[in-house]
RNA sequence: GCCAGCGUAGCUCAGCAGGUAGAGCAACUGACUUGUAAUCAGUAGGUCGCAGGUUCGACUCCUGUCGCUGGCUCCA
């Protein structure tokens, strides 16, 4: 009998026989990889365990530790899903099920699911994974595909099989009674699913496109262990939570009205943190050699013309007319810098010139995509634009990611980094693209900071390098951009005189680091879950009399706290001490100062810290020297 | 813009085979004068998102509309 040679995941060989399936190679390995197998690896493709050895091969079994062997299993779990609804609706038609972060969806047509059927459909697929149908793979031709998917009506199975071209050789996986067209590959048998949990129901336009069939998702979510599963559902539950929206009500941020939709109030105390964002940032800025400006909100059509969002943008603005003219909402801030720039003449040592700038923008986003603070209409980008040479561009982008990690370093942020190269469609010389990305590639090197490439996501008139941060409870935001753009020195007629005498077109660089201050405040929020360190918070100090007798006391150290730059606030209301302590406890006020007879008497402060409790008596000057130094640290709470 | 769900007091929510609304918290008043996460009692507060329709009668059913939520889509 013919033996192949495979080479192990850690390097050892073995010889099988020809034909042996990657399930009995498992087995051979170890009982317990044999038991744990869901799936393998050959040559880097990943496999169906029923998959026989032909030839010398690099294979891996994949288990339910291998994200992986994960996404087999949250794929089988679709089609797990897809046969629990084919018993329980009959007529259902099916289009795709794909496997999703932390799960999977598919999309069903021809029945109209409400979440109440939802445990329906979780008890069916229950009862499949008891039956333990085994999966088995088929391969067919297109034609005899097409017959099967026809004969049932499946019309989005068939549109798929017609797409493809002729010849193609698919494949089925049948499962019991159910078979549905798939790539693969799938877990053996029904019963190796393990931990799920139907979640959401939703619309979903049949591939993509808003001009076709409105399909419904059914979403759910998949994991390796029951454990994992419930971790998962915990940490939505600790999101709702933080849920920004819940705690702007709670904590008075900011608002939001049907006379304006998509568009945020701020409330004092959210514009207190806003400030402090800010002024803090903007310190650096003028450290990193910014200079700020401001822009007008509303310009002539003539200039978004110039710049052409009029062509490519237009859906997206807001447009009014005076003087028998057009003007335009601005929905970005880069036009208004350009005429900016090129208000004068401007020589090589003028460059690199950075201006920033806080600018309110407007977006005609579609209702339907409107979300709190995350998706709204109207908000403030902490934007910049970076004027420089071609050969400048490098140290340029190493300013700001420089910058950018101070910032998020402040607020515990972790991020990761990703580099967008020239997609197909693209504006500008080879030369320029091939300078630029590799002057974005050799910043990223040189900060000595790890990088994903997306290659071909750039934007048509530049490449950009996209920062993702982790917040808290593990989410991900992208916040920070930094993009080149030789469009719009083009469109603008930006010129440089070098050293030459002669005329030049600059670069430009745009940057931003919180990207929308209001999103980036929302972020905020649910990453301290409200619980803002001491610098951002809108009350610093709640001052709170043990009863009317100390009232006089409570309010002159109120007053003197402000006085000493403090924000601080007394409650001198006729309740008992516990119950202003729960409530300063309840909106998150770092420090609550108790006063009573002890305090007056000895002229002293009773101190308390959300999240650590009573710190003891403290005399007024340790207890302000403390809170200044906490604030100018900039400390993170810790709780 | 599309699909689904939701919209009742400042907040969180209950209610109704269709007979014009209720709780807790907050607010206000009074009593209590309080020592580290909720003192007690009382009062007030709503054209049930808005506009039409069906009905003797609509918060409840229907249509439209606005807003919110979850997705889709779009994203120079």
């Amino acid at each position: 009998m013919a033996e192949c040679t495979v080479v192990l995941k850690d390097g050892s060989e073995r010889s099988v026989e020809k034909g042996t399936t990657l399930a009995e190679l498992a087995a051979a390995i170890s009982g317990r990889l044999g038991r744990e197998a869901v799936a393998g690896k050959v040559d880097g493709v990943v496999v169906d365990l029923s998959t026989p050895l032909v030839q010398d091969a690099a294979v891996e079994i994949l288990t339910l530790n291998d994200a992986e062997g994960l996404a087999v299993m949250r794929h089988s779990t679709a089609h797990c899903m897809a046969q629990a609804v084919a018993r329980l609706y009959p007529g259902t038609k099916f289009a795709i099920g794909p496997v999703i972060e932390n799960g999977f969806y598919y999309d069903f047509a021809d029945h109209d699911f409400t979440p109440d059927e939802f445990s329906d459909i979780e008890r069916e697929m229950q009862a499949i994974i008891k039956e333990d149908l085994p999966i088995r793979r088929e391969e067919v031709s297109r034609d005899d595909a097409l017959r099967l998917f026809e004969e049932r009506k499946d019309r989005f199975k068939v549109e798929i099989i017609q797409d493809l071209p002729e010849g193609t050789q698919l494949t089925l996986y049948r499962q019991g009674e159910f078979v549905d067209l798939c790539r693969g590959p799938h877990l053996p048998s029904t019963g190796r699913i393990k931990a799920f949990r139907l979640m959401s129901l939703a619309g979903a336009y049949w591939r993509g496109d808003s001009k076709r069939e409105m399909l419904t998702r059914l979403y759910a979510v998949a994991f390796a262990k029951k454990s994992e599963l419930d971790e998962h559902l915990k940490m939505l539950e600790e999101a709702k939570q933080r849920d920004h929206r819940k705690l702007g009500k709670e904590l008075e941020l900011f608002m939001f009205s049907e006379d304006a939709p998509g568009m945020p109030f701020y409330l004092p105390n959210g514009l207190v943190i806003r400030n402090e964002l800010e002024s803090f940032e903007r310190a650096l800025q003028v450290e990193y050699g910014y200079q700020e400006v401001r822009t007008p909100t509303l310009m002539n059509q003539r200039l978004w013309v110039e710049s052409g969002h009029w062509d490519h943008y237009r859906e997206n603005m807001y447009v009014s007319e005076a003087d028998e003219e057009l003007y335009a909402l601005k929905p970005m801030n880069c036009p208004g810098h350009m005429l900016i720039y090129r208000n004068k003449l401007r020589s090589y040592r003028d460059l690199p010139l950075r201006i920033s700038e806080y600018g309110h923008v407007h977006r005609h986003e579609l209702r339907g995509t409107l979300g709190g603070m995350m998706r709204v209409r109207a908000f403030t980008q902490d934007d910049a634009h970076i004027f420089c040479r071609p050969d400048q561009i490098g140290q340029e982008v190493e300013r700001v990611l420089a910058l950018v990690a101070k910032v998020y370093g402040v607020f515990g942020f972790t991020h990761h980094i990703e580099l967008s190269t020239r997609p197909d469609d693209s504006l500008g010389s080879d030369e320029l693209w091939n300078q630029a990305e590799s002057a974005l590639q050799a910043a990223l090197d040189g900060a000595g900071v790890t990088y994903h490439i997306n290659p071909g996501d750039g934007a048509f008139y530049g490449p950009k390098i996209d920062f993702h941060i982790k917040d808290a409870i593990g989410r991900t935001w992208q916040c920070a951009t930094v993009q080149l753009d030789f469009n719009l020195p083009i469109r603008f007629d930006l010129e440089y005189i070098g050293e030459d005498g002669k005329a030049h077109r600059p670069v430009v660089i745009h940057r931003a680091i919180f990207g929308s201050v209001d999103r980036f405040l929302g972020i905020l929020t649910e990453h301290f879950a409200g619980a803002f360190p001491l610098w951002l918070a809108p009350v610093q100090v709640r001052v709170a009399t043990v009863s009317h007798d100390f009232a006089d006391y409570g309010a002159a150290v109120e007053q003197k706290l402000k006085a000493a730059g403090i924000r601080a606030e007394v409650d001198l209301r006729g309740e008992k001490i516990g119950y202003k302590i729960r409530e300063a406890q309840v909106h998150k006020i770092p420090y609550t100062v108790v006063v009573g007879e002890k305090e007056r008497d000895a002229g002293t402060l009773s101190v308390r810290r959300y999240g650590t409790g009573d710190l003891g008596t403290m005399n007024f000057a340790d207890f302000v020297a403390k809170v200044k130094e906490e604030v100018a640290s900039k400390e993170l709470l810790k709780v």
